[in-house]
DNA sequence: GAAACCTTGACACATTCGTGGTAAGGTTTG
DNA sequence: CAAACCTTACCACGAATGTGTCAAGGTTTC
């Protein structure tokens, strides 16, 4: 089995295992439990918990803020919501990359209107 | 002069003054100031301190949540790390959304690139 | 110039986040 | 079966969020 135990990928990770659990009700990195309720952390969540410390770290954001994104990445009307009221300050010609990333989102949606469409 | 001042702008808006200087503290609204430093909020700041407030309600998202979404539509690339650590766990084959808004992320991505590419 | 407004700064307080412990009890392993 | 591990469920506690209120001092308006 190439899958660690809790205490184990606390080492490799870098994370305590409070805080492994901690992530997991956050709802970021939620590992396989073995049948008697253990988790089981496999390589893929050992990196994603690797990644993550590093993103936290390097661009200070925190795990609330993680939470955050990954719920906008599976809730669309959430994700447009907040696009749609971003889009509406963006006017300001200085920064170019919130109307570039912005315009995307507007292409993302009126694609998905597209595919929705020709169904 | 079609601005108003703090309380007024509390009055339409439904945030109380204080709110309305922890929004701007946030980063989320800021209005002009007076020469003396008062400030002035105009239709724009109003409409989008209405939308704010119907967004945090209706989705119950905080303040530091949409102070989190600013910062990534205006910093390409903390968004690109998020993105980029959201797609490594996409691979479930429920979420379908989260793989759109994903697909549409690394688009982004490799257009902004190659927009680089090509000037 | 007094009343009614505005500003910043501070104190306060409930709630959440981030973390560490510890306790009571099941599981694995030697 | 005992040691070492795991689980959930708590208590605790500092830091950050969210929100109100109050004080000291400028501005606007009558």
């Amino acid at each position: 089995m190439d899958s660690l135990t809790i205490n184990e990928a606390a080492a490799t990770t870098g994370w305590s295992p409070r805080m492994l659990r901690y992530v997991e009700q956050a709802g970021l990195v939620a590992p396989e439990r073995s049948p008697s309720g253990y988790r089981l952390y496999g390589a893929a969540e050992l990196q994603r918990l690797r990644t993550l410390k590093e993103l936290v770290a390097q661009f200070d954001v925190s795990l609330s803020d993680m939470a955050f994104a990954a719920r906008m990445a599976s809730d669309a009307e959430l994700s447009d919501a907040v696009q749609a009221w971003l889009s509406a300050q963006a006017s300001r010609p200085e920064d170019v990359q919130a109307e570039e990333w912005l315009r995307f989102e507007q292409e993302k949606h009126e694609r998905l209107l597209a595919a929705v469409g020709a169904a």
